[in-house]
DNA sequence: CTATAATGTAAGTGAACCTTAACTTACATG
DNA sequence: CATGTAAGTTAAGGTTCACTTACATTATAG
């Protein structure tokens, strides 16, 4: 009674679905995510649609599952990687930043009324993402902190959530200028401030004031 | 040909359906503001709507623009106190904050699609706020700096992008969980902490470490 | 009192969408 | 071969809105 491993051709056509409506969102939106164009993108009928997905909001819901797990499968891989925390959290920060400048979609999505308001599981599902993204950075920092290389007078709590608006702060001026610079670049500036916020004082430093 | 001071009747009445729809907005989001809604609200018919407004795009635009004045009037606020630099920083931070929690129609907007996709006037207002209202930060930063006040080995610019980020994590936060929580006190926590890591460092501290 | 501005009522148009119904085709299984 | 299932199509129903138009009514200022 196992699933078998090969894909069947109804989850194929699931997931060409999911990838087409992230698409069209990154284009135009959630608003013009509309069946007629998910169809169209998929090259089927708009009723056809209706044989996999019981209404258009599993389909988007189908569709911010599938960020939510992108993402947290890309801090996994940065935990897994052997170097020291400090570095981890870096390469968090701006491998997320690169994630997004992929994915128009995202930001579209998670500043969408269906995010905030309509669709209330994939709320909860966001809510919970963003959560599990933040405890995992709070990991980090406590890490950090053992390692001494991140100052123990601060909260991690409110560091990790320092961080996320980081990214936030980005997003948002990079939606609303129609995604007219580069993300990641933008973000390394930040970041280097960020370093030197919460690294250790070093005398060297301190000289210098 | 000098406009009246006191305000025309027709005014009063635009006056009145601006915040009809920043209400609604606040309870339904831009999705449930509907022309039917902004009557029944105002007390007015549909129809007369139309009288003021040349379309619901100008409604929502003079809503977004109305915002934006009294934000930026908060920040002048708080700009003339007689007080530091750094005290000035912590009352904008608060008192906008503040302020979104009064108007949960704000949040509202900011994540809406109307915002960043389909009405670009609004869209490039709201960025031209944000500039202002991070330059005013900056300033801000570099008298701390100059009095001393704050670490001189951080970039402002970069300081005000986090503020302003810290801000947005904690209104994301609020919107997803349905406005569940104090947003000013939680606030409050991420405050301490930034301002720890942008205070100059004091010899009684680094002895905590 | 009267002209003008403001508002109400009512009916309707047209467009955009989601969803369902009815019917067909391809194919694997017993 | 007979049958059941999944995948496909076309056509249309039904709703929600923004916005308009025509005409009647009330209020206000001069």
């Amino acid at each position: 009674m196992r699933r078998p491993v090969v894909k069947m051709r109804s989850d194929v056509r699931r997931e060409q679905v999911v990838q087409a409506a992230l698409k069209i969102v990154g284009k135009k939106g959630v608003g013009g995510l509309t069946t007629s164009a998910i169809a169209r993108e998929v090259g089927v009928s708009e009723a056809n649609l209706y044989r996999h997905f019981k209404n258009k909001e599993e389909i988007l819901f189908e569709t911010g599952k599938g960020i939510g797990a992108a993402i947290r499968k890309n801090l996994e891989t940065v935990l897994a990687s052997r170097v020291g925390p400090v570095l981890k959290l870096k390469r968090a920060f701006l491998l997320h930043l690169e994630f997004i400048e992929k994915n128009e979609g995202i930001p579209r999505l998670g500043f969408s009324e269906e995010m905030h308001i309509n669709n209330k599981k994939l709320k909860k599902e966001f809510l919970k993402n963003i959560e599990v993204y933040a405890a995992g950075l709070e990991e980090l920092f406590r890490e950090g902190q053992r390692q001494g290389a991140i100052r123990k007078d601060v909260d991690r709590r409110a560091l990790a959530a320092m961080l996320i608006g980081m990214v936030q702060v980005l997003v948002l001026r990079w939606s609303l200028s129609g995604f007219s610079f580069p993300l990641k670049s933008e973000g390394m500036k930040l970041w280097k401030n960020f370093a030197a916020c919460i690294a250790i004082e070093h005398p060297a430093r301190r000289r210098s004031l």
